[in-house]
DNA sequence: TTTACAGGTGAACAGATGTTCACTATAATC
DNA sequence: GATTATAGTGAACATCTGTTCACCTGTAAA
């Protein structure tokens, strides 16, 4: 996306500071000598769908700006600079956290998930308190431990079930303790 | 975490609007009369490292408040609260993204790269014009089309493998096209 | 009982904030 | 050549900002 002249400077700032420039600090950035210069740009970068004002009347970078370009399919290939500036962006934060008091992370050890995608290392996002439904991959507390597996609740029947036939399925005797619900993994390549 | 009286005031305005409130927007939330009063506790909050003052001399919301927690292993069990209390924290933007500018999120399609956990479906952040390393997962441009595969590159020689006995392993013909770098795999399970 | 203190009030202040108005220079268009 | 946008200047404005000072009040320690 081709940002028009001055906005870099703006958003570099906000990448640094985290929050909007005055006025006054955008006459630095810019080397201008006017706040009714910058005034004039933000009117422009507004309905330019850049900026927005909340009902308090102040400026605010939309969304759209702050995300990252979401784009197609691997296998279609790298789309053209066109399509690139249709591209829908996205906030990792906002995409993937619900419930932001109940979400925790934690580091994934052994290897009983691994035939569903989820290896030892992998980072995964739980949530606490949430109701787990059939085929959830939930954060249990058995007899022996703590572990990740497959819940599945057929005809009032609970099972836990591991993602390598190394490991057996697990029929709790008593209630079974939830600790969270699998919302997301994440594995990250390069530190 | 227990945060101060009147600090949760302040965090949930800061995640409706996405900057910090006024002295006089406190006064309303928090129900006190006095600008002075909201300047203590502000001031208390920066010794409690919950807010700073950046270099301009404005208060900012500490980056250890509006982080995930970061926990353990699942082999561990769920940590005490008085662990959750020191738990790291993080914001996965940050967390995940280096080179903002460069990078970009798209979907898998096809079972390539299934042997090393990533499934079609899943979302992979990458970063384009980045240099790929012996062992990278890459998304390059071959005659058929676009694919992902691991990159290989042993005594100047360059392959590319599949995570995957049904497919073959390709050594390119003359040079190679590399898309982009594949940074990190994103799996979300609950809409 | 006295002292200290945390937590709050109320008012005043200098500086910073976005807005607005009148005006200028440059370039493109008819 | 005259006209019309576009982009910028400069100054004035009311309002909002965080800070500061003097003061009040209940609670807990000395």
């Amino acid at each position: 996306m081709i940002y028009p002249k001055y906005f870099l400077n703006l958003l570099n700032f906000v990448r640094r500071h985290g929050y909007l420039p005055s006025f006054r600090e955008m006459l630095l950035l810019t080397g201008l000598k006017s706040t009714n210069a910058i005034a004039k740009h933000f009117q422009n970068w507004v309905e330019a769908g850049l900026l927005e004002k909340d009902r308090a009347g102040k400026y605010v970078v939309s969304s759209a700006v702050t995300g990252l370009p979401m784009l197609g399919t691997v296998e279609a290939g790298w789309p053209s600079p066109a399509e690139e500036e249709l591209a829908d962006t996205m906030n990792l934060d906002e995409f993937l956290i619900h419930n932001k008091e109940a979400t925790y992370m934690l580091t994934v050890s052994g290897d009983s998930m691994i035939d569903a995608g989820v290896r030892p290392g992998d980072l995964v996002l739980v949530e606490r308190g949430r109701e787990p439904k059939d085929g959830d991959i939930i954060i249990a507390e058995i007899d022996s431990g703590w572990t990740m597996k497959f819940f599945h609740k057929r005809g009032g029947r609970v099972s836990l079930e591991p993602a390598n036939k190394k490991y057996q399925t697990i029929y709790p005797k008593d209630e079974l303790k939830v600790a969270a619900v699998v919302m997301a993994v994440i594995r990250k390549y390069h530190a």
